[in-house]
DNA sequence: ATTATGTTAGTGAACGATCACTTACATAAA
DNA sequence: TTTATGTAAGTGATCGTTCACTAACATAAT
Protein backbone atom coordinates (compact mmCIF):
# COMPACT_ATOMS: atom_id res chain seq x y z
CA UNK A 1 0.00 0.00 0.00
CA UNK A 2 2.68 2.80 0.85
CA UNK A 3 4.66 1.64 -2.58
CA UNK A 4 1.73 2.55 -4.23
CA UNK A 5 0.91 5.90 -2.94
CA UNK A 6 4.42 6.39 -2.87
CA UNK A 7 3.80 6.30 -6.51
CA UNK A 8 1.03 7.37 -7.38
CA UNK A 9 1.06 11.45 -8.87
CA UNK A 10 2.28 10.94 -12.05
CA UNK A 11 1.47 7.40 -13.43
CA UNK A 12 0.19 6.01 -16.71
CA UNK A 13 2.62 3.09 -17.37
CA UNK A 14 2.03 0.49 -15.28
CA UNK A 15 -1.79 0.20 -16.14
CA UNK A 16 -0.76 -0.99 -19.70
CA UNK A 17 1.51 -3.78 -18.46
CA UNK A 18 -1.82 -5.64 -17.21
CA UNK A 19 -3.61 -7.18 -20.16
CA UNK A 20 -6.40 -5.25 -18.70
CA UNK A 21 -9.33 -7.21 -18.67
CA UNK A 22 -11.55 -4.61 -19.10
CA UNK A 23 -12.27 -1.31 -21.23
CA UNK A 24 -11.75 -2.95 -24.41
CA UNK A 25 -14.15 -1.72 -26.46
CA UNK A 26 -17.31 -4.30 -26.81
CA UNK A 27 -15.14 -7.50 -26.25
CA UNK A 28 -16.76 -8.13 -22.74
CA UNK A 29 -20.62 -7.92 -24.04
CA UNK A 30 -19.53 -10.63 -26.55
CA UNK A 31 -17.56 -12.22 -24.28
CA UNK A 32 -20.15 -13.12 -21.91
CA UNK A 33 -23.26 -13.91 -24.67
CA UNK A 34 -20.61 -16.56 -25.54
CA UNK A 35 -19.88 -17.93 -22.30
CA UNK A 36 -23.92 -17.55 -21.37
CA UNK A 37 -24.76 -19.32 -24.47
CA UNK A 38 -22.01 -22.25 -23.75
CA UNK A 39 -23.68 -22.31 -20.01
CA UNK A 40 -27.34 -22.53 -21.03
CA UNK A 41 -26.32 -24.83 -23.60
CA UNK A 42 -24.93 -27.63 -21.08
CA UNK A 43 -26.34 -27.09 -17.99
CA UNK A 44 -29.54 -25.23 -18.67
CA UNK A 45 -30.77 -21.60 -17.98
CA UNK A 46 -32.35 -22.29 -14.83
CA UNK A 47 -29.29 -24.72 -14.24
CA UNK A 48 -26.69 -21.93 -14.78
CA UNK A 49 -26.33 -18.70 -12.28
CA UNK A 50 -25.53 -15.67 -12.79
CA UNK A 51 -22.20 -15.84 -10.86
CA UNK A 52 -21.47 -18.85 -13.13
CA UNK A 53 -21.52 -16.35 -16.07
CA UNK A 54 -20.15 -13.78 -14.90
CA UNK A 55 -16.75 -16.15 -13.14
CA UNK A 56 -16.69 -17.27 -16.41
CA UNK A 57 -16.56 -14.05 -18.21
CA UNK A 58 -13.35 -13.02 -15.97
CA UNK A 59 -15.92 -10.23 -14.35
CA UNK A 60 -18.17 -9.36 -11.12
CA UNK A 61 -21.99 -10.19 -11.25
CA UNK A 62 -22.56 -6.23 -10.79
CA UNK A 63 -20.57 -5.84 -13.48
CA UNK A 64 -22.55 -8.07 -15.72
CA UNK A 65 -25.78 -5.86 -15.46
CA UNK A 66 -24.21 -3.42 -16.65
CA UNK A 67 -24.32 -4.80 -19.89
CA UNK A 68 -27.75 -6.88 -19.65
CA UNK A 69 -30.60 -5.23 -17.71
CA UNK A 70 -31.71 -9.13 -16.56
CA UNK A 71 -30.64 -13.07 -16.63
CA UNK A 72 -33.92 -13.45 -18.74
CA UNK A 73 -33.40 -10.74 -21.25
CA UNK A 74 -29.81 -12.23 -21.83
CA UNK A 75 -30.91 -15.85 -22.65
CA UNK A 76 -33.88 -14.43 -24.51
CA UNK A 77 -31.94 -11.81 -26.50
CA UNK A 78 -29.54 -14.68 -27.46
CA UNK A 79 -32.13 -16.80 -28.53
CA UNK A 80 -33.84 -14.27 -30.62
CA UNK A 81 -30.91 -13.18 -32.11
CA UNK A 82 -29.25 -16.72 -33.30
CA UNK A 83 -32.66 -17.84 -34.57
CA UNK A 84 -33.34 -14.87 -36.74
CA UNK A 85 -29.83 -15.31 -37.99
CA UNK A 86 -30.29 -18.60 -39.01
CA UNK A 87 -34.02 -17.57 -40.11
CA UNK A 88 -32.39 -14.25 -42.78
CA UNK A 89 -29.85 -17.42 -43.91
CA UNK A 90 -32.82 -19.69 -44.95
CA UNK A 91 -34.52 -16.93 -46.36
CA UNK A 92 -31.65 -15.76 -48.51
CA UNK A 93 -31.81 -19.59 -49.76
CA UNK A 94 -35.41 -18.90 -50.67
CA UNK A 95 -34.45 -16.32 -52.71
CA UNK A 96 -32.24 -16.94 -55.30
CA UNK A 97 -33.39 -18.72 -58.37
CA UNK A 98 -33.03 -21.91 -58.31
CA UNK A 99 -35.48 -25.09 -58.03
CA UNK A 100 -36.87 -26.41 -55.10
CA UNK A 101 -34.79 -29.36 -55.05
CA UNK A 102 -31.61 -27.24 -54.72
CA UNK A 103 -33.40 -24.78 -52.05
CA UNK A 104 -33.95 -27.68 -50.00
CA UNK A 105 -30.26 -29.15 -50.22
CA UNK A 106 -28.71 -25.86 -49.58
CA UNK A 107 -30.86 -25.39 -46.51
CA UNK A 108 -30.54 -28.22 -45.30
CA UNK A 109 -26.69 -28.70 -45.44
CA UNK A 110 -26.75 -24.66 -43.70
CA UNK A 111 -28.47 -26.49 -40.90
CA UNK A 112 -25.88 -29.06 -40.79
CA UNK A 113 -22.94 -26.98 -41.16
CA UNK A 114 -24.59 -25.09 -38.09
CA UNK A 115 -24.60 -27.71 -36.13
CA UNK A 116 -21.05 -29.24 -36.75
CA UNK A 117 -19.17 -25.61 -36.74
CA UNK A 118 -21.09 -24.14 -33.54
CA UNK A 119 -22.20 -27.07 -31.94
CA UNK A 120 -23.64 -25.23 -28.58
CA UNK A 121 -25.18 -22.65 -30.14
CA UNK A 122 -27.31 -25.13 -32.04
CA UNK A 123 -27.81 -26.90 -29.06
CA UNK A 124 -29.04 -24.02 -27.28
CA UNK A 125 -31.94 -23.12 -30.10
CA UNK A 126 -32.87 -26.40 -29.89
CA UNK A 127 -32.91 -27.49 -26.03
CA UNK A 128 -34.43 -23.91 -25.33
CA UNK A 129 -36.75 -23.16 -28.04
CA UNK A 130 -39.64 -23.74 -25.65
CA UNK A 131 -38.70 -21.17 -23.61
CA UNK A 132 -38.64 -18.71 -25.84
CA UNK A 133 -40.74 -19.67 -28.94
CA UNK A 134 -43.67 -17.98 -27.88
CA UNK A 135 -41.74 -14.11 -28.10
CA UNK A 136 -40.23 -15.46 -31.48
CA UNK A 137 -42.08 -12.83 -33.91
CA UNK A 138 -43.83 -14.55 -37.04
CA UNK A 139 -41.94 -13.42 -39.54
CA UNK A 140 -39.84 -15.62 -42.34
CA UNK A 141 -36.89 -13.06 -40.81
CA UNK A 142 -36.63 -13.62 -37.65
CA UNK A 143 -38.48 -17.12 -37.40
CA UNK A 144 -37.29 -20.24 -38.58
CA UNK A 145 -40.55 -21.88 -38.70
CA UNK A 146 -42.07 -19.22 -41.16
CA UNK A 147 -38.82 -19.02 -42.69
CA UNK A 148 -39.25 -22.98 -43.97
CA UNK A 149 -43.04 -22.21 -44.08
CA UNK A 150 -42.46 -19.63 -46.79
CA UNK A 151 -39.86 -21.59 -48.84
CA UNK A 152 -42.52 -23.84 -49.13
CA UNK A 153 -45.40 -21.72 -50.10
CA UNK A 154 -43.49 -20.16 -52.70
CA UNK A 155 -42.80 -24.00 -54.01
CA UNK A 156 -45.90 -23.45 -54.83
CA UNK A 157 -47.98 -25.23 -51.75
CA UNK A 158 -51.06 -24.17 -50.12
CA UNK A 159 -50.59 -22.38 -46.94
CA UNK A 160 -52.64 -26.16 -45.25
CA UNK A 161 -50.49 -28.23 -46.91
CA UNK A 162 -46.76 -26.46 -46.67
CA UNK A 163 -47.57 -26.02 -42.50
CA UNK A 164 -47.28 -30.11 -42.13
CA UNK A 165 -44.29 -30.50 -44.78
CA UNK A 166 -42.77 -27.53 -42.79
CA UNK A 167 -43.16 -29.23 -39.66
CA UNK A 168 -41.67 -32.45 -40.94
CA UNK A 169 -39.04 -31.06 -43.17
CA UNK A 170 -37.77 -29.34 -39.93
CA UNK A 171 -38.04 -32.40 -37.93
CA UNK A 172 -35.63 -34.60 -40.45
CA UNK A 173 -32.90 -32.31 -39.63
CA UNK A 174 -33.92 -31.29 -35.82
CA UNK A 175 -34.27 -34.81 -34.32
CA UNK A 176 -30.68 -36.30 -36.03
CA UNK A 177 -28.88 -33.40 -34.81
CA UNK A 178 -30.65 -34.77 -31.23
CA UNK A 179 -29.43 -38.06 -32.17
CA UNK A 180 -25.80 -36.32 -33.04
CA UNK A 181 -25.78 -34.66 -29.44
CA UNK A 182 -26.87 -37.55 -27.92
CA UNK A 183 -24.25 -39.58 -29.49
CA UNK A 184 -26.45 -41.61 -31.53
CA UNK A 185 -25.17 -40.13 -34.42
CA UNK A 186 -21.34 -39.79 -35.33
CA UNK A 187 -19.20 -38.01 -37.32
CA UNK A 188 -20.43 -34.71 -38.83
CA UNK A 189 -23.83 -34.01 -39.26
CA UNK A 190 -22.58 -32.40 -42.69
CA UNK A 191 -21.67 -35.82 -44.13
CA UNK A 192 -25.29 -36.87 -43.61
CA UNK A 193 -26.94 -33.72 -45.32
CA UNK A 194 -27.37 -35.10 -48.80
CA UNK A 195 -29.19 -38.29 -47.27
CA UNK A 196 -31.12 -36.08 -45.42
CA UNK A 197 -32.30 -33.79 -48.29
CA UNK A 198 -33.82 -36.33 -50.04
CA UNK A 199 -35.84 -37.48 -47.42
CA UNK A 200 -36.86 -33.56 -47.32
CA UNK A 201 -37.34 -33.58 -50.87
CA UNK A 202 -39.70 -36.37 -50.88
CA UNK A 203 -41.38 -35.26 -48.37
CA UNK A 204 -42.15 -31.89 -49.95
CA UNK A 205 -42.91 -33.12 -53.43
CA UNK A 206 -45.21 -35.68 -51.93
CA UNK A 207 -47.33 -32.92 -50.08
CA UNK A 208 -46.82 -30.91 -53.79
CA UNK A 209 -48.10 -33.67 -55.42
CA UNK A 210 -50.79 -35.28 -53.56
CA UNK B 1 -62.62 -32.33 25.28
CA UNK B 2 -64.95 -33.18 27.78
CA UNK B 3 -67.94 -33.50 24.92
CA UNK B 4 -64.85 -36.21 23.00
CA UNK B 5 -64.46 -38.24 25.53
CA UNK B 6 -67.98 -38.09 26.81
CA UNK B 7 -68.52 -39.89 22.72
CA UNK B 8 -65.48 -41.65 22.41
CA UNK B 9 -66.12 -45.30 24.05
CA UNK B 10 -67.70 -46.70 21.17
CA UNK B 11 -67.12 -44.37 18.04
CA UNK B 12 -66.71 -46.49 14.84
CA UNK B 13 -69.53 -44.75 12.72
CA UNK B 14 -68.56 -41.26 12.13
CA UNK B 15 -65.51 -42.28 10.32
CA UNK B 16 -67.39 -43.52 7.14
CA UNK B 17 -69.79 -40.45 6.67
CA UNK B 18 -66.70 -38.19 6.16
CA UNK B 19 -64.75 -38.75 2.23
CA UNK B 20 -61.55 -38.93 4.22
CA UNK B 21 -58.02 -37.64 1.97
CA UNK B 22 -55.55 -40.07 3.44
CA UNK B 23 -56.19 -43.45 4.23
CA UNK B 24 -57.87 -44.13 0.97
CA UNK B 25 -55.25 -47.19 -0.80
CA UNK B 26 -53.08 -45.53 -3.49
CA UNK B 27 -54.77 -41.94 -4.64
CA UNK B 28 -52.66 -39.82 -3.05
CA UNK B 29 -49.62 -41.00 -5.66
CA UNK B 30 -51.48 -41.15 -8.13
CA UNK B 31 -52.83 -37.24 -7.81
CA UNK B 32 -49.73 -36.20 -6.66
CA UNK B 33 -48.34 -37.69 -9.96
CA UNK B 34 -51.25 -36.19 -12.16
CA UNK B 35 -50.79 -32.69 -10.65
CA UNK B 36 -47.35 -32.63 -10.90
CA UNK B 37 -47.42 -33.73 -14.65
CA UNK B 38 -49.28 -30.64 -15.28
CA UNK B 39 -47.38 -28.39 -14.07
CA UNK B 40 -44.36 -29.58 -15.26
CA UNK B 41 -45.61 -29.49 -18.42
CA UNK B 42 -47.21 -25.89 -18.60
CA UNK B 43 -44.40 -23.85 -16.65
CA UNK B 44 -41.26 -26.51 -16.31
CA UNK B 45 -39.64 -28.40 -13.61
CA UNK B 46 -37.14 -25.22 -12.19
CA UNK B 47 -40.46 -23.50 -12.07
CA UNK B 48 -42.62 -25.48 -10.37
CA UNK B 49 -42.22 -25.52 -7.13
CA UNK B 50 -43.31 -28.50 -4.53
CA UNK B 51 -45.13 -25.80 -2.90
CA UNK B 52 -47.03 -25.30 -6.08
CA UNK B 53 -47.71 -29.29 -6.08
CA UNK B 54 -48.65 -29.93 -3.09
CA UNK B 55 -51.16 -27.13 -3.00
CA UNK B 56 -52.66 -28.60 -5.95
CA UNK B 57 -52.63 -32.07 -4.97
CA UNK B 58 -54.69 -31.12 -1.84
CA UNK B 59 -51.86 -31.80 0.73
CA UNK B 60 -49.31 -30.07 2.61
CA UNK B 61 -45.88 -30.10 1.52
CA UNK B 62 -44.18 -32.73 4.07
CA UNK B 63 -46.88 -35.18 3.09
CA UNK B 64 -45.19 -35.37 -0.24
CA UNK B 65 -42.33 -36.69 0.92
CA UNK B 66 -44.17 -39.37 2.15
CA UNK B 67 -44.43 -40.64 -1.52
CA UNK B 68 -41.32 -39.47 -3.06
CA UNK B 69 -37.49 -39.23 -2.18
CA UNK B 70 -37.08 -35.78 -3.75
CA UNK B 71 -38.61 -33.34 -6.43
CA UNK B 72 -35.88 -34.68 -8.75
CA UNK B 73 -37.29 -38.35 -8.54
CA UNK B 74 -40.89 -37.39 -9.15
CA UNK B 75 -39.69 -35.51 -11.97
CA UNK B 76 -37.48 -38.14 -13.80
CA UNK B 77 -40.12 -41.25 -12.52
CA UNK B 78 -42.79 -39.62 -14.21
CA UNK B 79 -40.88 -39.26 -17.15
CA UNK B 80 -38.72 -42.66 -17.19
CA UNK B 81 -42.19 -44.81 -16.49
CA UNK B 82 -44.24 -43.13 -19.16
CA UNK B 83 -41.63 -43.12 -21.51
CA UNK B 84 -41.24 -46.70 -21.14
CA UNK B 85 -44.62 -47.46 -21.58
CA UNK B 86 -44.65 -45.83 -25.09
CA UNK B 87 -41.29 -47.51 -25.90
CA UNK B 88 -42.88 -51.03 -25.38
CA UNK B 89 -46.22 -49.88 -27.23
CA UNK B 90 -44.12 -49.45 -29.94
CA UNK B 91 -42.53 -52.78 -29.28
CA UNK B 92 -46.06 -54.39 -29.50
CA UNK B 93 -46.66 -53.27 -33.00
CA UNK B 94 -43.03 -54.64 -34.16
CA UNK B 95 -43.89 -57.35 -32.28
CA UNK B 96 -46.97 -58.49 -34.90
CA UNK B 97 -46.68 -60.24 -38.45
CA UNK B 98 -47.69 -57.74 -40.58
CA UNK B 99 -45.53 -55.38 -43.19
CA UNK B 100 -43.48 -52.50 -42.61
CA UNK B 101 -45.94 -50.46 -43.75
CA UNK B 102 -48.89 -51.29 -41.48
CA UNK B 103 -46.17 -51.33 -38.44
CA UNK B 104 -44.95 -47.87 -39.52
CA UNK B 105 -48.29 -46.38 -39.60
CA UNK B 106 -49.95 -48.38 -36.40
CA UNK B 107 -46.89 -46.64 -34.64
CA UNK B 108 -47.81 -43.05 -35.94
CA UNK B 109 -51.31 -43.26 -35.22
CA UNK B 110 -50.37 -44.59 -31.97
CA UNK B 111 -48.00 -41.21 -30.99
CA UNK B 112 -50.98 -39.02 -32.41
CA UNK B 113 -53.80 -40.51 -30.14
CA UNK B 114 -51.50 -40.11 -27.32
CA UNK B 115 -50.71 -36.47 -28.24
CA UNK B 116 -54.45 -36.09 -28.91
CA UNK B 117 -55.29 -38.03 -25.72
CA UNK B 118 -53.24 -36.50 -23.56
CA UNK B 119 -51.72 -33.46 -24.17
CA UNK B 120 -49.68 -32.80 -21.08
CA UNK B 121 -48.56 -35.87 -20.71
CA UNK B 122 -46.75 -35.92 -24.32
CA UNK B 123 -45.57 -32.15 -23.69
CA UNK B 124 -43.28 -33.18 -20.86
CA UNK B 125 -42.51 -35.92 -22.89
CA UNK B 126 -41.01 -33.53 -25.29
CA UNK B 127 -40.06 -30.52 -23.79
CA UNK B 128 -38.33 -32.40 -20.79
CA UNK B 129 -36.28 -35.11 -22.55
CA UNK B 130 -33.02 -33.25 -22.68
CA UNK B 131 -33.54 -33.52 -18.75
CA UNK B 132 -33.93 -37.03 -18.52
CA UNK B 133 -32.36 -39.28 -22.19
CA UNK B 134 -29.30 -39.54 -20.42
CA UNK B 135 -31.05 -41.89 -17.64
CA UNK B 136 -33.32 -43.58 -20.22
CA UNK B 137 -31.94 -47.28 -20.18
CA UNK B 138 -30.86 -48.64 -24.19
CA UNK B 139 -33.26 -50.94 -24.02
CA UNK B 140 -36.12 -51.33 -26.82
CA UNK B 141 -38.89 -51.81 -24.19
CA UNK B 142 -37.66 -48.51 -22.31
CA UNK B 143 -36.33 -46.35 -24.46
CA UNK B 144 -38.55 -44.58 -27.63
CA UNK B 145 -35.53 -44.72 -29.38
CA UNK B 146 -34.29 -48.16 -29.49
CA UNK B 147 -37.84 -49.33 -29.58
CA UNK B 148 -38.14 -47.14 -33.28
CA UNK B 149 -34.81 -48.29 -34.55
CA UNK B 150 -35.19 -51.93 -33.20
CA UNK B 151 -38.85 -52.29 -35.56
CA UNK B 152 -36.17 -50.80 -38.39
CA UNK B 153 -33.50 -53.09 -38.47
CA UNK B 154 -35.95 -55.93 -38.27
CA UNK B 155 -37.57 -54.33 -41.37
CA UNK B 156 -34.08 -55.21 -42.56
CA UNK B 157 -32.71 -51.52 -41.87
CA UNK B 158 -28.22 -51.92 -41.43
CA UNK B 159 -27.78 -50.73 -38.00
CA UNK B 160 -26.13 -47.47 -39.75
CA UNK B 161 -29.19 -46.48 -42.25
CA UNK B 162 -31.54 -47.03 -38.97
CA UNK B 163 -29.81 -44.99 -36.77
CA UNK B 164 -30.91 -42.19 -38.98
CA UNK B 165 -33.97 -42.94 -40.57
CA UNK B 166 -34.99 -43.28 -36.99
CA UNK B 167 -33.93 -40.15 -36.31
CA UNK B 168 -35.88 -38.55 -39.30
CA UNK B 169 -38.98 -40.55 -39.00
CA UNK B 170 -39.35 -39.21 -35.16
CA UNK B 171 -39.05 -35.95 -36.83
CA UNK B 172 -41.88 -36.20 -38.83
CA UNK B 173 -43.76 -37.25 -35.52
CA UNK B 174 -42.68 -35.08 -32.77
CA UNK B 175 -42.11 -32.16 -35.00
CA UNK B 176 -46.12 -31.63 -35.75
CA UNK B 177 -46.80 -32.30 -32.55
CA UNK B 178 -44.84 -29.48 -31.27
CA UNK B 179 -46.36 -27.28 -34.42
CA UNK B 180 -49.70 -28.62 -33.00
CA UNK B 181 -48.35 -27.47 -29.22
CA UNK B 182 -47.74 -24.36 -30.56
CA UNK B 183 -51.55 -23.59 -32.19
CA UNK B 184 -49.15 -23.61 -35.75
CA UNK B 185 -51.41 -26.83 -36.51
CA UNK B 186 -54.91 -26.89 -35.71
CA UNK B 187 -57.62 -29.95 -34.33
CA UNK B 188 -56.42 -33.67 -33.96
CA UNK B 189 -53.17 -34.58 -34.67
CA UNK B 190 -54.84 -38.02 -35.47
CA UNK B 191 -56.07 -36.42 -38.21
CA UNK B 192 -52.65 -35.49 -39.77
CA UNK B 193 -51.53 -39.71 -39.52
CA UNK B 194 -52.28 -40.84 -42.91
CA UNK B 195 -49.71 -38.38 -44.20
CA UNK B 196 -47.34 -38.67 -41.65
CA UNK B 197 -47.34 -42.18 -41.92
CA UNK B 198 -46.72 -41.73 -46.12
CA UNK B 199 -43.71 -39.69 -45.32
CA UNK B 200 -42.22 -42.05 -42.83
CA UNK B 201 -42.60 -44.79 -45.09
CA UNK B 202 -41.38 -42.75 -47.76
CA UNK B 203 -38.18 -42.62 -45.43
CA UNK B 204 -37.84 -45.82 -44.43
CA UNK B 205 -38.24 -46.90 -48.03
CA UNK B 206 -35.60 -44.80 -49.62
CA UNK B 207 -33.15 -46.12 -46.71
CA UNK B 208 -33.52 -49.41 -46.93
CA UNK B 209 -33.13 -49.39 -51.07
CA UNK B 210 -30.66 -47.02 -51.40
C1' DA C 1 -63.11 -54.56 26.61
C1' DT C 2 -59.07 -52.13 27.37
C1' DT C 3 -54.52 -50.97 26.83
C1' DA C 4 -49.97 -50.79 24.74
C1' DT C 5 -47.53 -50.41 20.72
C1' DG C 6 -46.75 -49.68 15.86
C1' DT C 7 -47.58 -47.96 11.13
C1' DT C 8 -49.14 -44.84 7.71
C1' DA C 9 -50.26 -40.44 6.18
C1' DG C 10 -50.77 -36.08 7.37
C1' DT C 11 -49.54 -30.83 9.19
C1' DG C 12 -47.08 -26.53 9.32
C1' DA C 13 -43.17 -24.24 10.76
C1' DA C 14 -38.87 -23.89 10.43
C1' DC C 15 -33.76 -24.31 8.14
C1' DG C 16 -29.91 -23.47 5.35
C1' DA C 17 -28.63 -22.53 0.80
C1' DT C 18 -28.97 -20.24 -3.39
C1' DC C 19 -30.36 -16.90 -6.39
C1' DA C 20 -31.22 -12.64 -9.14
C1' DC C 21 -30.45 -8.30 -8.40
C1' DT C 22 -28.88 -3.74 -5.91
C1' DT C 23 -26.02 -0.47 -3.69
C1' DA C 24 -21.87 2.06 -2.54
C1' DC C 25 -17.86 2.99 -3.99
C1' DA C 26 -13.52 3.04 -7.15
C1' DT C 27 -11.04 4.19 -11.35
C1' DA C 28 -9.94 5.14 -16.00
C1' DA C 29 -11.30 7.56 -20.19
C1' DA C 30 -13.36 11.35 -22.58
C1' DT D 1 -16.06 16.92 -14.39
C1' DT D 2 -18.64 13.51 -16.27
C1' DT D 3 -19.41 8.99 -17.99
C1' DA D 4 -18.57 4.16 -18.66
C1' DT D 5 -17.09 0.23 -16.54
C1' DG D 6 -15.62 -2.22 -12.88
C1' DT D 7 -15.62 -4.42 -7.77
C1' DA D 8 -17.26 -6.13 -3.30
C1' DA D 9 -20.61 -6.66 -0.16
C1' DG D 10 -24.73 -6.82 0.52
C1' DT D 11 -30.54 -7.71 0.27
C1' DG D 12 -34.77 -10.01 0.35
C1' DA D 13 -37.17 -13.67 -1.64
C1' DT D 14 -37.68 -18.33 -2.81
C1' DC D 15 -36.66 -22.94 -2.79
C1' DG D 16 -36.11 -27.97 -1.57
C1' DT D 17 -35.94 -30.38 2.33
C1' DT D 18 -36.33 -31.65 7.26
C1' DC D 19 -38.34 -31.82 11.67
C1' DA D 20 -41.36 -32.46 15.67
C1' DC D 21 -45.61 -33.63 16.18
C1' DT D 22 -50.55 -35.54 15.39
C1' DA D 23 -54.61 -38.27 13.69
C1' DA D 24 -56.46 -42.54 12.27
C1' DC D 25 -56.32 -47.00 12.30
C1' DA D 26 -54.46 -52.03 13.14
C1' DT D 27 -53.05 -55.59 16.15
C1' DA D 28 -52.05 -58.23 20.03
C1' DA D 29 -51.33 -58.69 24.95
C1' DT D 30 -53.67 -57.83 29.20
Amino acid sequence: MSARSQAAPARRAPRAAVPRRGRDGTATRARIEAEALALFAQKGIDGTSVRDIALRAGLSEGALYRHFPSKEELARELFLSHYAALARAICAVDARDVGLAEKLRDVVALACRLFDEEPALFAYLLIHQHDHLRHVPATPDANVVEAVALLLRDAGLTPERAALASAMALGCVVQPAVFALYGRLDGPLAARADEIARAVTGIVEGARGA
